[in-house]
DNA sequence: TCATCATATGAATGATTGCTCATATGTTTC
DNA sequence: GAAACATATGAGCAATCATTCATATGATGA
């Protein structure tokens, strides 16, 4: 869960102190996405914010892959592996089948790669 | 600066353990993006992973602010804000102009509302 | 040049996070 | 049921981060 902050009143110009900004804050205000959703927001972003998960989501963008797998090709930690996995389903941008003992992941849906793909192009340009 | 981690080498299954995911592997690794671009990447969605900055980026979508509007309108201080401005800045998410006193910020480009509106989608769904 | 306004910045701190280690859960084969 | 395999999870720790407080920089008008 996120901290909650307090969101000022819109009011009356009061002449504290600088100039007035009365009219653009007024329209920012109305205009912003409930608290809520913002919040939501940052933690969809906070997942994408890791190189460990971003390599999962590209190995997955290539094909369903079984935890051993991506384990193998990223270099990692079978736990750290699966605990980043948490994060992803928990976000829903990863889902996953059951084989025998085995468990494959694959992308949950399209806005992954959508993201990934508008998150490249603004660094690689 | 993001902290390196190496990569194995595409080598010769050894039958340490578990199952063989040579196939699976070795296609990943060669698809995967170089480490820094990865890196990079996580590093730019890292600036869409905390509240107070999304706001000011949808604050910013709505019209072109200067910091005090900012301030006013999201309930935070001065200090707060201006520092997130600068991570923005850095990430070239923002881009401003001097106007006497007064600083006005504005979105830098389109991405970041394309990265915007498909989180929205994915949290709203 | 001095006072004031608008914004920026450095240091310190409490909170969050990703990893490792050890262990648990669930599945298959014998 | 027992052993082996594949994956998941909890606790603890080192590193990172967003905020606050105090102060600095830059611009304007007198």
């Amino acid at each position: 869960m996120t901290t909650e902050r307090e969101v000022p009143e819109l009011e009356q110009w009061e002449g504290e102190r600088g100039h007035d900004h009365a009219a653009a804050v007024a329209k920012v205000q109305e205009a912003l996405p409930d608290d809520g959703v913002l919040y939501d927001l940052a933690d969809l972003f906070r997942i994408f914010a890791d190189s460990s998960r971003i390599k999962i989501l590209y190995a997955l963008y290539e094909s369903e892959l079984c935890v051993g797998a991506i384990t193998q090709a990223l270099g990692m930690t079978q736990s750290a592996v699966s605990h980043q996995l948490r994060a992803l389903r928990q976000a829903k941008l990863v889902k996953y089948r059951r084989e025998g003992k085995t468990i494959f992941y694959s992308l949950a849906d399209d806005h992954v790669v959508t993201i990934l793909a508008q998150g490249m192009e603004h660094i690689t340009e």
